[in-house]
DNA sequence: TGGAAAATATTGAATATTCAACAATTGAAG
DNA sequence: CTTCAATTGTTGAATATTCAATATTTTCCA
């Protein structure tokens, strides 16, 4: 009964495969949408993690906005440039640095915010209500499933 | 009904971000599976579509495996100094260059299956069967919706 | 306590990807 | 037919990512 492809079954039937192929076009259409502030995806996931106004460590934001930590720091010194986000040594454990969004990251995260929700509202009408939160579940348990 | 994520909502009810994570993760379990052969997640994408013993054009092959053209073209050059793959001018339409999977090709593939067949055997002993196959029909379609 | 090991973030070199321009061929319209 | 636009694939420069090494601070434990 379960059916894991075989060997010779044709790509589009392995799990990794649809998952990577969903990903790159809904992050596709994500990021055409934010293309109107000039921001990549990650940026948007940067600031709106840091939009719960709580310093976060460099450690931290990178496993929860999905990149490797030199990956992070690059992109976060860019931001500093863009005076989107500032560093802070963590004074409890000053290997740390906390980060934080100002004012003017906080302004535009808040148009990614709309911009990304627009673009979930837009699938949410092609592919159904029931659909997208029924996808969303299964997600949300493979990740805990494979801790 | 419908709840796309409100704009102060965290970013893990955004299906984009869902999507990104569970890839994230299982491409890299099957990346570490792989790692085994030293070979890319990419280059099995591309052994297995080319396994079909057809010739596929550059462009059909990009799409297939998700990648753009110029990456694709460049990681093809690697296959080909590796003898795993060849290319063949199109007689139809000179424009177009025909890949085919060379016999060391194939052999390489063959043993990428069993590694890509065990990692997906290995979800659906944690993640249940079930849910494997809902989610992935899940995925297909709105893989399929998004077009 | 003192010193080795672990954790955290950054850096620089090596590698990979992307963007724009190009070359070659085909298709299509006058 | 002939010329102009569209398609296909590759290249080189610019950009981004990754790997390994480093610096700093903290933790552990003998």
């Amino acid at each position: 009964m379960a059916k894991p492809p075989k060997a010779n079954s044709p790509i589009t039937e392995h799990l990794a495969y649809l998952l990577a192929q969903a990903n790159r076009e809904i992050n596709r259409q994500l990021e055409m949408r934010l293309s109107k502030e000039g921001v990549p995806v990650e940026q948007w996931r940067i600031l709106k993690v840091l939009s719960d106004g709580n310093g976060h460590s460099m450690g931290e934001l990178a496993d929860a906005v999905l990149l490797n930590h030199p990956t992070l720091t690059k992109m976060v010194d860019r931001m500093v440039s863009d005076a989107l986000v500032y560093r802070v040594q963590d004074p409890k454990d000053r290997r740390k640095v906390l980060m934080f969004v100002s004012d003017r990251g906080k302004a535009l995260s808040k148009r990614l915010n709309s911009l990304a929700v627009s673009q979930e509202e837009h699938i949410v009408e092609n592919y159904g209500d029931k659909s997208t939160n029924e996808l969303k579940r299964l997600l949300e348990s493979l990740i805990d499933s494979s801790n």
